[in-house]
Parts: C-alpha cells; sequence; structure tokens
DNA sequence: GTCTATAAAGTGATAGAC
DNA sequence: GTCTATCACTTTATAGAC
C-alpha cells in the first residue's frame, strides 16, 4: 500500500509482448509464429521472451490467459445479474426468454468487436486441437456461460437442465452467433458486406431474436 | 479412348502427397507444416513435392482443390435435385420446409464425417485470412449452397430472395450445424461426449430440425 | 520419376557484457 | 532489464546421379 508501482519498464516489455503475441500466435499459429516476429511487433528484443516468459510456450500462455481475461470482462457485465437472479430463483419463463436474448446479444457483440478477430483466431485453433491453455478458457468463461444459458432455456422449455436436449439448444443458440465470427468470409461475401459494422451488427441481432424466440415459445 | 491409364507411379505419389497435406496443413497450418513432415507421411521423397507441385504453396492449392471436391460430392447429390426442382417452379411453401430441414442435414452430416475434420481445419484458417484457395471453394460449392437456401427461405417466409433478411436467416440455419464443428472442444465438454457418433448426429439433426421448423413457420 | 546431398536462410534458446 | 552474438538445429528449394 502507499506505493504505487505505475508501470516500471519491464511491465511494458510484458504488455507490448503479450499484445504482440496475441495477434502474431493468432495469425500464424504457435509453431509458425517466430519469437523474433512477436519481439519485433512488440518493438522489444528477441531475448527478452525467455527473460519475461520462460520461452516460446511462456508466451502462449500469457496471451491466452489474456484473452481468456478480456472476453470474460466483456460478458460478466451481462451474464452475472443473469446468474443471480436465477439463483435467487426470480426468473420466471416469460424473463427466461429475455434473458438468453440478453445473453445471445452479448456474445454477438463480443465477437464482432475488432478486437476479437485476433482472439477468435486463437480461440477456433484451440477448439480444433484443444492445449492447456484452452481448459483454461473453458473452465473460467466459455462453460461457466454454456451452464447459464442451459438453465435459462430448460426452464423456458420446462425441460430438465441436465438434459441433453437442452444443451443442445443451447449450442444451437450461440452457434446463431458465432458463424459471423468462424465462417467470417463466407458471411461478408454472402451478404455482400465488407465487414461488420453497428447497423450490420444490429441486424445480425434481430434476425437471432427472432429466431430465438420462435424456438423457445412458438411464437 | 480406349486405354486407361489405371494409376502410374507419378499419380500415386501425388495423391498420397495430397492426402498428407489435407492432414498436416490443416493440423500446423501452412507456415508450420513443413515439406519434409508431409513427405514422411507420404511415405515419399521430400524433393518430389518440388517435382509434382512446384513447391510448398503449389501442394497447399492441390490440397484445398481436393477438400472442394469432396464438400461438393457430400452436397451435391442432395441439393442438386431440390435446385433443380426449384428452378421449374415446383416448390410450394411446404416443400421449402421440408427442403431446407433436408440440406442443413446433409451440411451437418457431411462436417460431421471424420473426414471433415482435416477439411474443416483448413477452411476454418481460410475464413479467417482467405487466401486464393478460398475462392475457388467459395464459388463453387459454398455461394452455391447459400443461393439455394436463401431462395427456399425467402419463399417460406415470403421474402425477396435478394434482401439482407433472407440471407441472414439462411446464415443462422448454417450456423446451427457448423457450431458442432467449428466449436467442437466447447461442444464436446458441454454436452460430456467423447465424440460425435452417429447417435449423437441424430440428436443434433433432430434438435436442429425442430428450431428451423419454428423459426420458419412458428409451429 | 525418384533419389542423395547440400546451399542459404531461418528457428528458439542462452551466455555474457552493460 | 536489456542488449549483442552465437550455437545447434530445422527449413525450402534445387543440382545432379540414377
Amino acid at each position: 500500500m502507499g506505493i504505487r508501482p505505475s508501470s516500471t519498464r519491464g511491465d511494458q516489455t510484458r504488455e507490448a509482448l503479450i499484445d504482440a503475441a496475441i495477434e502474431i500466435f493468432g495469425r500464424d499459429g504457435f509453431r509458425a509464429a517466430s519469437t523474433r516476429s512477436i519481439a519485433d511487433a512488440a518493438g522489444v528484443n528477441q531475448a527478452l521472451i525467455g527473460y519475461h516468459f520462460g520461452g516460446k510456450p511462456g508466451l502462449y500462455l500469457a496471451a491466452f490467459e489474456r484473452i481468456t481475461g478480456a472476453v470474460e470482462q466483456h460478458l460478466l457485465p451481462v451474464t452475472q445479474p443473469i446468474e443471480e437472479e436465477f439463483r435467487r430463483g426470480e426468473v420466471d419463463r416469460e424473463r427466461g426468454v429475455a434473458y438468453v436474448l440478453t445473453m445471445i446479444d452479448a456474445i454477438v457483440a463480443t465477437f464482432t468487436l475488432p478486437e476479437s478477430e485476433a482472439w477468435a483466431r486463437l480461440i477456433l485453433r484451440e477448439q480444433q486441437n484443444p492445449s492447456d491453455a484452452f481448459d483454461r478458457l473453458y473452465d473460467r468463461v466459455l462453460g461457466r456461460h454454456l451452464t447459464l444459458m442451459t438453465a435459462l432455456i430448460a426452464r423456458v422449455r420446462r425441460l430438465d437442465p441436465q438434459s441433453i436436449e437442452a444443451r443442445l439448444i443451447s449450442q444451437t443458440v450461440i452457434g446463431q452467433g458465432l458463424v459471423f465470427r468462424s465462417a467470417r468470409a463466407t458471411v461478408l461475401r454472402h451478404l455482400g458486406w465488407r465487414e461488420l459494422g453497428t447497423g450490420e451488427i444490429a441486424s445480425i441481432q434481430s434476425v437471432i431474436r427472432r429466431n430465438v424466440t420462435a424456438m423457445l415459445t412458438g411464437r
């Protein structure tokens, strides 16, 4: 207490390396990304990766940890209140639908952020070939949100929240939003869009809201 | 005509290299995949990549071309008859729904095939960072099927087939199926599954069918 | 058409000066 | 905490024998 370390030179180096690592690991993959290109992009000496992170794998883990925190930071302000209200047993069927819509809106918003381009590349890679880094992401963020959405859907559809059906419906809801990130090149071409701006994102959210309402309520 | 070249030694080498390339480019990415590891996996000398494909980029293009053909071969037997019936103006609203369901079933089936694991890794990579190879896949396969599904959905929902809304609905339908490939690690963990077998795939198709029917008809 | 051998460039890690 | 220099290894491409 008292002394604020502000930001030492070493801290700045660490941060710059992590930022560059997210970008370059995402673009090239773990093995193809060279420590020299990451150090260059960070404006930092290559030998400092060894000093600060022990080596290339340590830097990768630090980069993925940062992504996990960033995704959490974007979703939690929306989902934590819902989670608490649900735990208190205050969520009826009507509110359940509304909260599923709120959650999918937040997921679409998060994964269409410009920053999410770099995150998503790394996360998609891990999905196809999970390493230790993925475990942390799933345990801290993905699993938690899937559990909540499944619970809401189970309440609305009067299903067992442990049932395969409730879980599968969750996945299909989230899949409707994630396709705009995971199949991005296809989406842009088919829609004739150059990028996902605020107008485009609003259109996406509106269509998904209508789909999900119909899926859950038949209306 | 007359002479059947059967399969020369060179042809076998080409085929073995392409098979190995799909696997290893998919696993490691273009840059990280070494021509030596591909040649080893193919049981072939490393120098033959230069001889048959001109070099590493040529082999990558050949591998992606093969994937394009494979996806086409799985989808076209289902979708071509629908395409023709639609062109003859014989598809009413009820049939339109049935054909959207048939198409999404085929898409799920194709992208849960064991072989599709290797294809999908490459296709997902191209989605985040499209190269020339992606253009061919989109023009030959993806665009064609998106156009057909959008036309069917437009008919059912009485929308302009050129409208953004009809196209967005197509994407959300397909997204429900693709999430089981693109977010595979997350899906398996959340569902408590070890892999997608025939039973699991049937459950997925059943849930998506119900979702899509509700989305398109309100029933 | 396939092989061996090798040139030229790049890789991650690290020792040691400051 | 940062730097330069370098080691040991791997990479792609290719020349040339068979």
